[in-house]
DNA sequence: GCATCCTGGTTGAGGGTTCAACAACGCCCG
DNA sequence: CGGGCGTTGTTGAACCCTCAACCAGGATGC
């Protein structure tokens, strides 16, 4: 097996510190602002961009790359709050919907004003624009390798 | 307040879903095959690098990036395990001392080989020497960013 | 000496995530 | 129709993290 070389290693653990920096910096922004971690934010978002501002479970599960039991947890919390509410899926009566509420909207309004706020100041402000076109070409990389390595996974547990 | 554009929306969601499939793959795979997530991981391997295989805690939590609280629950943790002993600072005592034991040691030896082969396959392999440089600066910046908020908050606290 | 404050570390409660198990429903085919 | 099979969504236990509270020991000033 090939091990890390010294540049790579000084690579690699930069970029680590500075990702696990940077996202806790935002999840402890929000917390502190809002009273809610990052993956509960993403869920409003996703809903308030959807049409009608509901989806079902499973789709919201699938645009916020979260587990359906991660989700499901979350959404009982959320609607506790008054911010989502759960109704019966009309055409398939296993599904579940979630839709957000006023107040959930209200709430995701002012979370996304200090969110937008620490993103911008903590990435954007400090990265040219060579370096976001750059940023972008990598993440797109990055996601790719992990996308074709889920599809060797499934196809590793086809052959069982 | 200034909203992002539609471009900067599009590097930024990149950006995330990338860096969280990244590193929840990472953690999964650390999780699977040597059953610790990877922050105990980097505990050990701090270890690992200490002059004879110990820190105290406070400095352990510097290296890690963690909380003393956080560090104090691994560290349990890691104790139950029989990979870690904690023994008392002669110097201060308050201190504590975590150190790794042989069987942590070996244990940490047997995780990193599916560590590194996983660092390498999803980010090493998939950019160029030119994005990899790229991504040096890029993670140099943001946690420079990161680090004179830090010192503003300071001194914001100060203010009180 | 001792009152005060700061530092190092632990603890417990509360909340979030994961994993495995499960119930309920749709789908398909004999 | 009715028995498998895959899908949807929920649940509970176990685990990890965060936060605030706390104890014990050093450091400082009088």
């Amino acid at each position: 097996m090939r091990w890390l070389s010294a540049e790579e290693q000084q690579v690699w653990r930069g970029f680590m510190t500075a990702v696990t920096k940077f996202t806790e910096h935002l999840d402890r922004q929000l917390q502190r602002d809002s009273g809610m971690p990052m993956a509960y934010y993403e869920i409003l978002v996703a809903l308030s961009e959807a049409p009608g501002r509901e989806l079902r479970m499973s789709e919201l599960a699938a645009v916020c790359h979260s587990s359906r039991s991660r989700l499901s947890h979350a959404v009982a919390r959320l609607e506790k709050e008054d911010w989502v509410v759960r109704r019966a899926c009309p055409s398939d009566r296993r599904g579940s919907i979630a839709a957000l509420t006023d107040a959930g909207f209200a709430v995701l309004e002012q979370a996304a004003a200090g969110h937008v706020t620490a993103v911008r100041e903590h990435l954007f402000d400090v990265l040219t624009p060579e370096q976001l076109r750059s940023l972008a070409e990598i993440s797109r990389a990055v996601d790719a390798g992990l996308t074709s390595e889920c599809a060797k996974v499934r196809e590793e547990y086809a052959d069982l």
